[in-house]
DNA sequence: GCCAACGTTGGC
DNA sequence: GCCAACGTTGGC
């Protein structure tokens, strides 16, 4: 198991729509960068991720999983593009803002601090489980339950 | 709204 | 295959 970073502009796709998809979950497609397809194509069923709100919000704010492997994107015109589909786990029942994380020494190596541009991005057990609890969610609940 | 950082494109 | 120009992302 695996886990990984989910970023998406809120008013372009929020979590409250990807709560919204329901347990069918929804395509993360668009993305359209070669580390974030290869990320994609490295996830399987049943990995956790983060959604992360950028720009507005800047927050951590909740828990997904992957549904569906790395197949192609259906808003591409050609086959070099990938997704997986993701659905909605649950909340965190406090954002955890990127002011946080780059306030924690021990989240000084990851790649949401290093690569603010990547959009999809591998996260570190660790560094998984410190959010949860910063965020004030169970991490046993969060990354196995 | 600005701009730094990064990725991609295309001329040579 | 190099690199300048351009476009995009996302923090500020």
């Amino acid at each position: 198991m695996r886990y990984w970073l989910f970023k998406s502009e809120p008013f372009k796709w929020s979590f409250d729509h990807q709560k919204k998809a329901g347990a069918k979950g929804q395509e993360w497609d668009g993305v359209r960068n070669y580390q974030a397809r290869n990320f994609m194509r490295e996830m399987k069923n049943g990995d956790r991720g983060f959604f992360y709100h950028s720009n507005e919000g800047k927050a951590v704010v909740g828990i997904v999983e992957i549904i569906a492997e790395a197949h192609p994107d259906s808003t591409a015109k050609d086959g070099k593009w990938e997704c997986v589909d993701i659905t909605a786990l649950m909340d965190l029942p406090q954002p955890v803002t990127l002011d946080a994380v780059k306030a924690e020494p021990k989240l000084k190596d990851m790649v949401l601090v290093n690569n603010s541009r990547l959009s999809v991005q591998p996260v570190e057990p660790s560094e998984f489980r410190l959010i949860c609890e910063m965020g004030g969610l169970d991490p046993d609940t969060a990354m196995t339950g």
